[in-house]
RNA sequence: GCGCCCGUAGCUCAAUCGGAUAGAGCAUCGGCCUUCUAAGCCGAGGGUUAGAGGUUCGAUUCCUCUCGGGCGUACCA
């Protein structure tokens, strides 16, 4: 059950009966423990539409209140509605929790929702740049999934373009010389920084492969053979990063950019037909109003270029074309870039017009900012500054495991790889997920492989204490508990709340959903982080000042109630956030 | 030039359709391991929210201007 909604909700009906009809309610959750456990502060916009005096609107809405779950109801500042929950409502809704298939969060009514994420250039390997898009875009698929919905993983990797001119010609110079080509592409960088060298310093090479690219286009086989080689193997790369980094993204995931190939020219004459092309320089364009370039002259969206080939904007076209008709997406998601945001302006305009989407279908652009190097310039692929994400994940799963040696030796061998795993994956991605901000940011190992403070092994390390705690239990109530399955551990017991540490705990436990539905509102996965932040600090506060085991019985069965739904909360808001849990670290 | 994004503690970031005394982490300083894992807990200091005006009972949030930073601005993606 959401509380909040529910307190919205029994608030505007008395606002109405108060002579208010029609203002939200503007519930929150408290910010100050003297400000209650939820307040609504709708009453003073209510008092001024409605010229009304505030104080008197907030003292005939409480007259008129039924909240049978509040302890106390009072009125402060200029109108402010403060809520004081009462322990034994806090209580039966923690077990009513319990008894929840997905811990209280609401099955929404389904919708398809498209997510367009990760992305990366086949022409390279996945490098840092590619870490926000892929980790937030993956946090927001398994959150919709959780929700209830249908969604479409779409990895729209760049497979196609003249880049492959280079690479397809340098992979045939090396066959030429008789040497091993899956040796060559181990490194995909290393390959790619040559293959462009190349194109730059030698002329004859250049011509090469702009002739490869030609080929490549008209379907010549050898050279669609090579092309496949590369593609699978760069295909590879990214699999075994994506399962090194825990991401749902399959192979069946991949829609390539090659895959429209057959529907660019379709594109152009659909909106040819519709007379929305103008032949400008001789390129087909839309030229759209609203997009103003330099000189305030208007700035077109090309689809097709004045040598017959199709920019990226045709592909992407396709793509809304097929994911608006053929998979009949209600909503599309797109993790990209914020540099990106003109494009994808023009992309949902030019679709607009074009008739590809309809008035119930959102598909939105949903940008961050870039990465930039520790003097505030931008990582350029080109000048070989970029860091693997391969080498990232190594880095953070060295460090953790040399932490995880010093901080509990005794740990076997085989455990301490696979806390460092965890661990090590788990504060990359949470590094990424907890910032919201568009802006650009600073990669610093230092910062992005902290194991301290707001980071996923604190998280992590919450869990472990609760588990540690039931290994205990176990031990100490033989038969009544299975090792690792904590969620039934204590049948029948009831929870009974009386310090302050265990209330604040509970009600933020209730308020699981709250954060699950604030994160679809806006797709900021950094929402969830802080609720989970804030979660694991309450339970070590509660771990600190309430002794569980060696509490009365009563008392000790609650807590280890409370524990428990700690750990399952912890669990599955770090599984929707695409990091692990782990027994022991 | 025009457009978009941004400016919060020394650093990295929060602040839920505008809400009460702007919160965390790192760093600094001071406490806490014969009791469930100290990757932790408790506490202290640190702010003219870039600046100026405006709207409002109330502005980090909305509007205008100025300053500063980033990105984009037709045949690369």
């Amino acid at each position: 059950m959401n509380i909040k909604q529910q307190l919205e909700t029994t608030i505007a009906i008395a606002l109405e009966a108060a002579g208010a009809p029609d203002c939200p309610p503007v519930v929150k959750q408290s910010q100050k423990p003297g400000f209650g456990h939820y307040q609504a502060n709708g009453v003073m916009g209510a008092a001024k539409r409605y010229q009304m005096k505030p104080r008197q609107l907030a003292e005939k809405l409480i007259t008129l209140l039924n909240l049978p779950q509040a302890a106390k109801v009072e009125i402060a500042g200029p109108g402010f509605i403060n809520i004081h929950l009462s322990n034994s409502f806090i209580a039966d809704q923690l077990t009513k929790l319990r008894d929840h298939p997905k811990l209280g969060v609401k099955q929404q009514i389904p919708q398809k929702i498209v997510i367009d994420y990760s992305a990366p250039n086949l022409a390279k390997e996945m490098h840092i740049g590619h870490l926000r898009s892929t980790t937030i875009g993956d946090a927001a698929a398994r959150i919709l999934e959780f929700q209830g919905h249908d969604v479409t993983r779409a990895n729209h990797v760049g497979d196609w373009g003249a880049q492959f001119g280079s690479l397809l010609a340098y992979m045939d110079q090396i066959e030429q010389a008789g040497q091993q080509l899956s040796t060559e592409l181990k490194d995909l960088e290393i390959f790619y920084q040559a293959a462009s060298q190349l194109f730059k310093n030698d002329a004859d090479f250049a011509q090469r492969a702009r002739n490869y690219v030609v080929k490549l286009q008209s379907g010549d086989p050898r050279c669609k053979a090579l092309w496949q080689l590369f593609i699978t193997e760069s295909i590879n790369h990214c699999q075994a990063v994506y399962e090194r980094l825990n991401i749902t993204l399959k192979r069946a995931d991949i829609k390539a950019e090659s895959d429209y190939n057959d529907d660019l020219p379709v594109v152009v004459q659909e909106l040819e037909a519709q007379g929305h092309i103008t032949v400008s320089d001789g390129a087909k364009c839309v030229f759209l109003d609203q997009f103003k370039g330099k000189d305030g002259k208007v700035l077109p969206a090309m689809v097709q270029k004045s040598d017959g080939g199709f920019p990226y904007l045709a592909s992407d076209l396709a793509a809304v074309r097929y994911r608006s008709q053929r998979l009949a997406a209600d909503q599309a998601l797109y993790f990209v870039d914020a540099r990106q945001q003109l494009h994808l302006s023009q992309l949902f305009a030019v679709a607009g017009i074009a008739g590809y989407l309809q008035d119930n279908q959102s598909f939105r652009h949903l940008p961050f900012g870039v990465i930039l190097k520790q003097d505030g310039k931008p990582f350029k692929t080109r000048d070989g500054a970029a860091v693997k994400l391969a080498d990232v994940i190594e880095e953070a799963i060295t460090r953790a495991y040399q932490l995880v040696t010093e901080k509990n030796p005794d740990l076997t061998e085989d455990k301490k790889h696979k806390v460092a795993e965890v661990v090590g994956v788990g504060a990359i991605k949470y590094a990424e997920l907890s910032k919201n901000r568009a802006t650009d940011y600073i990669f610093d190992w230092d910062t992005m492989l902290s194991f301290e403070g707001n980071t996923a092994p604190y998280l992590q390390y919450a869990y472990t204490r609760i588990k540690s705690i039931f290994r205990r239990a176990g031990s100490l109530r033989a038969g009544s508990l299975q090792q690792g399955d904590t969620s039934d551990a204590i049948p029948g017991e009831k929870i009974h709340l009386t310090e302050d540490a265990e209330i604040k705990l509970a009600l933020k436990l209730l308020q699981f959903v709250e954060a699950i539905e604030a994160v679809t509102d806006d797709y900021q996965a950094n929402i969830l982080c802080n609720y989970l932040y804030e979660l694991a600090g309450l339970f070590m506060s509660f771990y600190e000042s309430c002794p569980i085991l060696n509490a009365p019985q009563a008392t000790k069965e609650s807590r280890l109630l409370i524990a428990d739904t700690t750990a399952q909360v912890l669990k599955q808001g770090l599984n929707l956030l695409g990091i692990e849990t782990i027994e022991q670290m």
